[in-house]
DNA sequence: CTAAACCCTCGAGTGCACTCCAGGGTCAAG
DNA sequence: CTTGACCCTGGAGTGCACTCGAGGGTTTAG
């Protein structure tokens, strides 16, 4: 898959994509003319960055995890790691929204959330 | 409360706290000599600005969604109609995640997250 | 052979959310 | 009446995550 379609598939801009290999969130191979080659499976990984994002971390956090998932395991081992890992923080954010949750019901039932006497 | 007081209770720099009333966001009073003067009620909303941001809203989203809240209702009642906001934003937050969590749960059942045939 | 639709790099520009600075006023303590 | 700790404004600067433009090469269809 070369970039066009990767942008299209992705949702993402060929720059932005551009810009991620930059980062080393993304790699690609290049063909002879110098294009970029994609494996089907940077799709799932670019998935997994958008998601992480969406969950308010930074490339630069992003990028510092990525590296830790399946170190050596080849492809599909190595995106089974990638979403065991996801998972993980997705629970992670949920029980500790849960928790704002939780908290904010309780100052609800008190009549002054702040103590303030207003 | 003046702004040095407020800035250290909530975590914000003066500098923030001038910003985010520029933009709306918070309110002041001023005394004579210029200087802001905050009632304790700050507090509460600025520490509902910064769960909104770390639910992934941009300052642009809680902005147009302050307003919303509670109207015409004075103190108590305002800002209990501002938790109930914050708590139903939360909820749908979790839901959406949980959605995501269970989607790729189902992924990492299948062999083939991606239909990969790697 | 040419036009359209791809691709490349590098560097500058954008929007957001701060953050810092210069230059100045206010106020309580000694 | 000065010193230090506050406060003010306006504007420039920063870091992040893109986004765009200039100038150019490649590939495919007619």
């Amino acid at each position: 898959m070369q970039i066009g379609e990767l942008a299209e598939r992705s949702g993402l801009s060929r720059d932005t994509l551009r810009f991620y290999e930059k980062r080393g969130l993304i790699a690609s191979l290049r063909r002879p003319n110098g294009y970029r080659h994609y494996p089907d499976e940077t799709l799932m990984l670019l998935n997994y960055v958008r998601t992480a994002q969406r969950l308010g971390f930074s490339l630069a956090e992003i990028e510092t995890e990525l590296p830790a998932a399946g170190e050596n395991l080849p492809g599909a081992a190595r995106l089974a790691d990638l979403l065991r890992h996801k998972i993980s923080s997705i629970d992670s954010r949920i029980a500790e929204l849960q928790g704002l949750r939780d908290d904010l019901a309780t100052r609800l039932d008190l009549a002054c959330p702040l103590g303030v006497e207003n």
